[in-house]
DNA sequence: TCCACTAATAGTAATTATTCCTATTAATGG
DNA sequence: CCATTAATAGGAATAATTACTATTAGTGGA
């Protein structure tokens, strides 16, 4: 039974330039801002096209995927393993470096039911601009 | 100028069942799972009480929300700070005891440039019984 | 116990985010 | 340069959530 592989994925300059976009921000930025960056330079680029692409590469292994409580997917081409602090009221992320342990990892590894391929370590709370310019509520 | 109070919340049989629904599962179930669990007592409850109530509940405290990687939001009656497990094939989520070590919290509350008010550790992969039953891939 | 007030609800419409569909375009290997 | 077919543009469809509004039902006082 012969393998039908995988059709190669041919390099388009459409997909260049999500990459390309996502990479250009620090924003972690959702498929809406990513259409928005696009478009400046290729102006009928179709929305579909962006989150198809973004998908790809994250399968690819080029952009992350991250997602904090309540919010769209966003996309991060640091895909270096690291955790963020995410503004509830801003929406600002901020990059930390990686801070868990492996040791802990590998102790999460022994208790799961299954294999760790990934983790995401979130944290939430107001940001120091936020926390000057509101009266603490959202 | 006189604070208006925040109108307090009426205990209604609707917020109640919600409530007791999350917490009669251990599945993280989202609202579109607790609206069926609920209309098994209470048949013509509307989809939008169960959001509204959800929402209200997680405010309170008395429910948290939960959100891994593309799903939806879903919640869960344990309150006290735990991790997850969530399995990518079969969306199932396992409760793993607190593992990241206070002087960790405490270090990244150092170096981030806002208050941390909660975090999420979540773990992705497959389940024992998903790495069985499939050949690796989703 | 009754009532007035108004928060909460049911039912539905609207919105948002994302995916699907399909005729057309363009990357690629020969 | 072609033939093949993956990828795209544009728009329709779907899924999740929120908004709207007439009606219902908690609640604190009389
Ligand atoms: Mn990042
Ligand atoms: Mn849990
Ligand atoms: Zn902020
Ligand atoms: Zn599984």
């Amino acid at each position: 039974m012969a393998q039908d592989r995988p059709p190669s994925n041919r390099s388009t300059t459409q997909r260049a330039a999500v990459l390309r976009a996502v990479e250009s921000v620090h924003t972690h930025p959702n498929a809406e801002e990513v259409y928005r960056l696009v478009r400046k330079n290729m102006p009928n680029i179709s929305l579909a096209t962006v989150y198809r692409n973004l998908h790809l590469l994250a399968d690819e292994g080029k952009l992350r995927e991250v997602q904090f409580l309540g919010d769209v997917l966003r996309y991060d081409a640091m895909t270096d393993p690291h955790e963020h602090f995410y503004c509830r009221a801003c929406h600002r992320v901020w990059d930390l470096d990686s801070s868990l342990p492996e040791t802990v990892l590998r102790a999460t590894e022994r208790k799961t039911h299954g294999s760790i391929e990934r983790y995401a370590l979130d944290y939430y709370g107001l940001c120091s601009h936020c926390r000057k310019s509101t009266t603490s509520r959202d």
